[in-house]
DNA sequence: GCTACCGAGTCCGAAAACGGCGATCGGCCC
DNA sequence: GGGCCGATCGCCGTTTTCGGACTCGGTAGC
């Protein structure tokens, strides 16, 4: 597994993944403790596209990310990300009507329970997504963060830069 | 058979012993009985390579032990003895695994029951193994102390001094 | 010898707890 | 009455917790 820490817009991210593709994000990387496993091989190389598109996204170039994706997780989970993939960039929906969308129409709580468990933040959209009254519910790297990407995908700020 | 108490950064070490090696090993000594027996020999001497070879260790410069060694025990004990001794400095390993390698996949039980009996504690390493999930769940000395040891060969704990 | 018990264990299934929800209901205040 | 807010309850997949059953040397009595 590869590991790369970025300075970005919205704080330190880590990166991880191998052959296979991205299989994580991480908010705040200098507070996690360096992998220690032997087994986990820092380098930037392996993520120059990633990088790339980041920083695209990030200056408002970009609304789409076309990566290979490797994230784990259960089948509900990996329905449930698959189908965050599928929000248009800068619109809003609510858990429930993903919920619906899987056929599984009760199921809105599960749906928060995925998507708190989303391990490719940003890439696999998973701010885009509010409570039945527009409330912003929850977010990994923090509700700051979900309205600072909010608002970056609406217009209402200025590009951000990468370093 | 000869012993002497000493002060370590893990309390005071009774260490016992005869021509043919160190024996035992035991935590608070200054709680332990004095041996009457008249053969018992209070002696610093017989242990000065065993106290280096400590010291070292709790500084973290020392990482395996070279030392004559006479634990006495049931040829399963031995058995188990020697196999915690092959088990790398700072990893930990499960019961089960350890009764793998000894060819009695199910005999987990049996190899606690014989690392609850290991007269050397620290020098083999008994405290480097833990439940199948991780847990720590049994120690001579305590489970603080083995978390202790744990934590000094992770290096998430400053180096130990001896008095 | 033989048996009966005791552990620094482990796997497995059931039950309960836990969320990034959503709809409803009862107060409370204009 | 109308509108807002907190509390309550049903829902659902995941995770954690808890017991029971199974296992295997060592040890203490007989």
């Amino acid at each position: 597994m590869n590991y790369w820490d970025a300075a970005t817009p919205v704080g330190d991210l880590r990166l991880a993944g191998d052959e296979a593709g991205l299989r994580e994000i991480s908010f705040h990387a200098a507070a996690l403790a360096l992998p220690s496993s032997p087994c986990w091989r820092r380098a930037e190389e392996p993520f120059r596209l990633v990088l790339e598109q980041l920083s695209d996204y990030f200056s408002g170039a970009r609304r789409e990310f076309d990566l290979p994706l490797a994230p784990v997780g259960t089948p509900f989970q990996l329905d449930v990300w698959r189908m965050l993939r599928t929000i248009p960039y800068g619109e809003t929906v609510t858990y429930g009507e993903i919920a619906g969308r899987l056929g599984r129409p009760r199921a809105q709580r599960a749906v928060g329970a995925a998507n708190g468990r989303n391990p490719l933040p940003i890439v696999i959209p998973c701010h885009r997504v509010v409570g039945s009254d527009g409330s912003l519910t929850g977010f990994g790297g923090g509700l700051p963060m979900k309205r600072r990407l909010l608002a970056l995908e609406c217009g209402h700020l200025p590009a951000l830069r990468m370093a």
